[in-house]
Parts: structure tokens; C-alpha cells; sequence
DNA sequence: ATGATTGACCTGTCTGATAGGTGAATAGGG
DNA sequence: CCCTATTCACCTATCAGACAGGTCAATCAT
């Protein structure tokens, strides 16, 4: 008959007590009632509401402290999360090089846009260090990471920062595997600096055309690549 | 004497099962041995092990079956997430629009490229369901995310889709609330057309140009709206 | 006044009991 | 001998009660 009710008790009151949370609008570092109250209002027992507690503690939504009591956290951050499947191969390094060339590809649009002066000299510094580095014939994954970095923060959208952020330890858990990447620097080193010449000119087509040159070259060696 | 001592035992459980599940080299759908031996082996309580199972469930590392047991699930799985700072205001809402013109607009660019005529069909019977539920004048938020779902589909890059399925999470919760949404629907409602029809003649800058135009009218209200 | 003590309020954890889901072995009818 | 219905072992779901220990503020003794 009621086959339908197949949720688990957990589930359903975590979404009770995340309504609760909206309802009563409770703010950061506001205070739940205790255990014992929630039990009473739920009408469930206290492993279910402990359960309940401890699955949305993982989801980051409130904080249990011990003697204390339960607590909202930041309700207006919004997390978001996906899971991929990673399978090292060139499809799936092709995929996501398409991804980069759209989420970057866009931060240097905006960062042509809206670099400021005080950018432009740490960038610039940032690109002397790369060059000494590479001069050195030491590893520059670090510094190319930042350079990459810091074009993401001149672009000055903070939720395509995040956005970004998030996807390039993806990207780098992607690409370190595979290719011993010393390869992959030598191609794409001298765009660095191309692509921001033209960003500090404020040259929207100049840098997107630098930076699709890289990521060409980069698409060439994966492309190229046999296992 | 042993202050340090101050980790939950949930956690230390978590942990000690994250490692059971590394040793053993234990993969996807392999089963776990049931509570009651786990709490054997790990010295500890039902409800403390229980609440570790629920937090390992929370982080998608395990599942949990009534009557089956204890899985494990996909580790090759790569997890990404991020958290943003809500503050519904116009350059939030602005900075979210840039996303996805960069997300979006290069799925678009894929989906003009490698739509399948099988897609193609998908996408037409959605399209006339938007405008069958137009004229009726039923809401039609649903079937606009339909819609682009569809395409993100027919881009067929699955990291692409990923990524841009978790941002449209964001993308939805964030331009739910602030402005009625019927406004930006009736905005764009044309442009879907247009572009598909792009797409479908596999016109990749066409489809482009008529996507920017659908941003861009996104772009002139919120630009137009004052609180 | 100050510092230690106590007690109210909480979470942390364990345990035994009951309910109910699942699948394989098993017993019984054809 | 095969097929189906029952049973049983194994598991998770959930509850209730008990005890340990953290936290904080009011209270008490010096």
C-alpha cells in the first residue's frame, strides 16, 4: 500500500529543521533549541535527530558544538558541488579543456575590461618571477598557477573567481597525472606574456586570441599524445 | 592530562573507515561489513558509528541500504564545490550573468556544432510545449530549464555539463527571489526560438549572437531595477 | 572582591529492544 | 523434478533510557 514511504526518517528531518532554519529566519550563528527540544517538536527519537544533525553538519549548514548547542552557519553562502567522473584519457582532457577556455576565457575578457594599474604591477612581477624561474630550469607549475591566479582576480567577479577557483583543482588534479606537464609549460610559456600585453593594453580581442592560441597548443599535445 | 583528546569520535570513525576502504582497495558498490561488526572493530558504540555512516554518506564516500548494508561508492569520482557570498544585489546578479554567458555560451557553441538530429527532435517538442504553456499563460520556468538542459545535453562534453549544471543550481535559487520572474521570462521567451534554429543549422555564431541577445536583455532589466 | 563551587543545560556515547527490509535456503505442492 | 511460498538469517531504522563530560553563569566561601 504505502510503498511510497521510502523516506528515511534522517531525511525528512533534516528538510524540517532546514525549513524551521528559513522560517524563522535564522541567521548565522543563531542558536537551535536542544536535542531535547527537537525530539519533542519532531516527534522522533534521538538517534534520528542526531543522525539528521550530523548529515546537514556535512552539508555545511549548521554546527554542532559540544556543552554548547547547535548553530546556523552562513545560510546566504551558497555551495555549490558536482561530482565528475574522471577517466584519464584524452576525451576527457579535451572536455576539459573546453571548460577552461570558457571559464577563463571569459576572466580575461573581463580582466582586458577592468584591470587596474596596481594589477598590472603585480602581474608584471609575477611574469619576471616566471621568467627567472624558467630561466632557472626550475618547476614552474607554482608560479604559473598564480599568474593564472591573479588575471582570475583582475577580472573582478567574485562568483566567476569562485567558480574558477573551484574548477581549476580539477584542472590541475586533471593534467598533473598524465603528461610529465614540463611539456605543457614549454608550449604555453611565451603566450603568458603575449596574452598579457594585450590585457594590459585593455585589448579584449588581443587577449582572447592569445589565449586561445594557447589553449590551441595545448589541445595540439593532447591531441598528439598516444598512450 | 590528555586535553588534546578533542576530536569527536564520529570523526576519528569517519576516518578510520575511509582508511579501511583505501587499504582494502575496496571500489564502487563493494560492501562494508555490517554495523554490528564495525562497531567491533572499531571499539566504538551503534549511534557514534551510525553518525560517521551518515556523515560519510553526507560526503557521498558510502550509501546506505535498509536491509542490504553498507556500499561504497565511486572514488574516482572527483568532487568539486565552492561556496559563494549571496548578497542579492545588482552586481551579484550581474557577476552571476557572466558565468553563465561563459558556461553557457560555450555549450552552445558545442551544441551547434554536434547536435544530433535525435536532439534536435527533443529540443522541438520542448520548444512547442514552451509555447503551448505560453499561450495558456501557465508558468514556465520549468520548461525553460528544460530547454536549456536539453542543449547543455547536446553539447556533449559531460565535465561542460556538469559544471554547468551545478552552477544553474545557483544560477535558479539566485534569480527565484528578487525579481518576478515572469518579467525576465517574457524577455527572453523569443530569443529561444531564434537561437535554435541557429543551433540547429548548426550555425555556431549565429546561435551565439542570439544567446548574447537573450543576455543581454537578461542584462537590461537587471540594470533597470531599482530596489 | 575574588576565586572556587555548584547546578542547569547541553552534547557525546553506549546499550538493549523492537520494527521492518532483503535475499537465499528450504519445504511443500504439482 | 520443478516451481512457488514460506521461513530464516542478516541487516538497517529507530526509540528510549542512562551515564559521561563540556560550558557557562550564578552562587558561595574566603
Amino acid at each position: 500500500m504505502k510503498k511510497i514511504q521510502k523516506i528515511h526518517l534522517y531525511e525528512q528531518v533534516s528538510e524540517e529543521l532546514q525549513n524551521y532554519i528559513q522560517e524563522k529566519e535564522l541567521k548565522e550563528g543563531d542558536k537551535l533549541p536542544s536535542v531535547e527540544r527537537l525530539t519533542e517538536m519532531f516527534g522522533v527519537g534521538r538517534s534520528s535527530l542526531r543522525e539528521a544533525l550530523r548529515y546537514l553538519e556535512a552539508n555545511e549548514v549548521v554546527r554542532i558544538e559540544n556543552g554548547k548547542g547547535v548553530f546556523v552557519r552562513d545560510m546566504d553562502t551558497f555551495r555549490f558541488s558536482g561530482k565528475i567522473k574522471i577517466e584519464v584519457e584524452r576525451n576527457s582532457l579535451l572536455a576539459t579543456l573546453d571548460v577552461r577556455r570558457a571559464l577563463e576565457g571569459k576572466a580575461i575578457e573581463l580582466a582586458a575590461k577592468r584591470i587596474t594599474p596596481k594589477q598590472i604591477k603585480e602581474i608584471e612581477a609575477c611574469l619576471n618571477e616566471y621568467r627567472r624561474l624558467k630561466e632557472l630550469g626550475v618547476s614552474t607549475s607554482k608560479i604559473d598557477f598564480t599568474f593564472h591566479q591573479l588575471v582570475n582576480k583582475a577580472a573582478a567577479n567574485p562568483i566567476l573567481e569562485s567558480v574558477l577557483e573551484s574548477f581549476s583543482v580539477l584542472y590541475n588534479k586533471f593534467f598533473d597525472m598524465p603528461l610529465g606537464n614540463t611539456k605543457l609549460f614549454d608550449a604555453t610559456y611565451p603566450f603568458h606574456f603575449t596574452m598579457f600585453d594585450a590585457i594590459k593594453a585593455h585589448d579584449v580581442p588581443g587577449a582572447l586570441s592569445e589565449f586561445n592560441k594557447l589553449m590551441d597548443s595545448l589541445e595540439e599535445i593532447i591531441k598528439n599524445y598516444e598512450t
